[in-house]
RNA sequence: GGUUCCGUGGCCGAGUGGCUAGGCUGAGCUCUGCAAAAGCUCCUACAGCGGUUCGAAUCCGCUCGGAACCUCCA
């Protein structure tokens, strides 16, 4: 019996409104897309948080047994900055701020979204296709949708025919809203507009004699529109109906309801299965945005160099911090909660490097309410990341489970009074949930060899100290050291360990 | 204005009909030469009002408060 079939996955599905048991299309396998940045700028910690919560989908399926194909995109010609119809690509215009080819700022900001999710211990997709790649097949299919009449070509640009799309399908299935409403509210189309109707989009851009991104197209010199990208990659790599669509919750409309209309109209059938979106981090219950001005840098928040911030705070514990709640709601960023997630983080990858060095040993004591707890509380941690990927009920098993590992440590309860198979079955759990799944290593681990040679040597030159009592000199080293960042801790056998800050 | 979501103890944050979530903070105890770490114990909440039910934080209604989307954002 596989992992996924004694923990099956139910996860949230943003289509249907409903909790639903994950069955695969190919059994054993799962295709996730992922929407990526729009490379214009510096990742801040929401996008982050979005990038988490699929790190932790792929990791956890992957746990489970299941070969998964990851696909997250990057961006890079064709995100409008606002829908109105003389829109400007973000990439071109920040180009022509900077002065600077276009991909050079593509190259600038995916070095930075991947260093930033590396140091965030966040894994690489399987594939990570680039919407410039992927031309050829953008004009394909919008072709495509301009031959089944669900797009029409105004000036060198083409724009998708939602109200046309809407007479057979729903448009506005994912996100609940109605075409009639739409039609409504928001900016009214005036004389200048190309599209239709208010509610249509573009598939492809006319580009002008200024905008430096251009491809030739059967309409003229151009760029592709912003939404087709994803339709574009995610059917070309998954396959047309695939598992899993994930995202930011600001993605769900337009964007996705987008990709949805676009796929349907030209594949005729429906793209996603599950889609999966992750809510927003706030600051002071808002937002956080790059246009509210309210947005963090990674860097500025391990640095501490902003004004919102005391101090700095490491990846893992922002990492943990943020796992500490459920990808669907909202988390709120606070100097006090980023306080008690680095405590929080601190006990647990203590006893991670706790466990990892203890060993069963046999013994005839047995302790039958305590091997039950011990399988108790793995299963609590399996049924809580299937319960929808719950990483906060998972983290609180593993606290539980932390408890556990002290007391063997200490002494409390010992190791020999459960079975071997009990034992090493909690062991391997808490390390692989806590480096696998959640991707939480240990921080302050001494790669250093030198280091760990010289730190032996004080150790043992500490031992002697306190064995002739001379704790005025003993205290003074832990003192010592302590001021430079390395906590010593005497245990109850005279063995000493230590931490490094 | 339309659509949707949320309001949990000092703080953060799970939980969706009956069973102590968990973390941080605070108080006390144990261990330790003293610390640190760790263990144990205590602080038992669900915005307000009404309803359904044997039973509601959890379902329904209303009121108050907050947020997101409907322009660009993960």
């Amino acid at each position: 019996m596989t992992l996924y079939e004694k923990y099956p996955v139910s996860l949230s599905n943003s289509l249907t409104s409903n909790k639903e048991v994950f069955v695969p299309t190919n059994p054993g396998h799962v295709g996730m897309y992922v929407c990526g940045p729009t490379v214009y700028n510096y990742v801040h910690l929401g996008n982050v948080r979005t990038f988490l919560t699929f790190d932790i989908v792929s990791r956890y399926f992957r746990h489970l047994g299941y070969k998964v194909r990851y696909v997250r995109n990057i961006t890079d010609v064709g995100h409008l900055e606002s829908d109105a119809d003389e829109g400007e690509d973000k990439i071109a215009k920040k180009a022509r701020l900077e002065q600077l080819e276009p991909m050079e700022i593509v190259q600038t900001y995916s070095n930075d979204f991947h260093e930033v999710l590396h140091q965030f211990n966040m894994l690489p997709p399987s594939i990570e296709p680039t919407a410039t790649g992927h031309i050829v097949e953008q004009i394909e299919i919008t072709k495509k949708l301009l031959n089944k009449g669900l797009a029409y070509e105004v000036n060198g640009s083409v724009y998708f025919d939602v109200t046309k799309y809407n007479e057979s399908h729903h448009y506005g299935i994912l996100s609940g809203r109605k075409i009639e409403e739409l039609m409504e509210s928001g900016r009214k189309l005036d004389s200048q507009d190309e599209k239709r109707n208010k509610v249509d989009f573009a598939l492809w851009k006319k580009a002008s004699p200024a905008h430096i991104m251009r491809w030739p197209s059967p309409w003229g010199e151009g760029f592709p529109g912003w939404h087709i990208e994803c339709t574009v990659m995610s059917t070309k790599y998954l396959g047309e109906t695939f598992d899993i669509h994930g995202g930011g919750m600001d993605l769900k409309f337009p964007h996705h309801e987008c990709e949805i209309a676009q796929a349907v109209g030209a594949n005729g059938k429906s793209p996603v299965k599950y889609w999966l979106h992750s809510n927003m981090l706030t600051v002071n219950g808002q937002k956080m945005s790059k246009s509210l001005g309210n947005s963090f840098l990674p860097s500025e928040l391990f640095a501490g160099n902003h004004r919102l911030l005391e101090r700095g705070y490491s990846p893992m514990t922002v990492r943990f911090f943020m796992l500490q709640s459920h990808y669907s709601s909202t988390l709120d960023f606070s100097n006090d909660a980023l306080n008690a997630a680095e405590k929080g983080y601190k006990k647990l990858a203590n006893s991670l490097s706790v466990v990892k060095k203890m060993d069963h040993t046999s013994g005839k004591v047995a302790d039958q309410a305590l091997a039950q707890a011990l399988n108790q509380l793995v299963q609590d941690v399996y049924t809580a990341m299937s319960d929808d990927f719950n990483t906060a009920k998972a983290i609180a098993a593993l606290f539980e489970m932390s408890a556990r590992i002290n007391s063997f440590k200490a002494g409390t309860i010992g190791i020999e009074s459960v079975d071997s198979a009990t034992f090493n079955r909690f062991k391997a759990t808490y390390i692989a949930m806590m480096e696998d799944v959640l991707g939480l290593t240990e921080e302050t681990e001494v790669n250093n060899n030198t280091l760990t040679k010289v730190m032996d040597v004080v150790i043992g030159l500490r031992k002697k100290v306190r064995a002739d009592r001379n704790f005025a000199l003993s205290d003074k080293i832990r003192d010592d050291l302590q001021a430079a960042g390395i906590q010593l801790k005497d245990g109850k056998d005279g063995e000493i360990s230590y931490t490094i800050e």
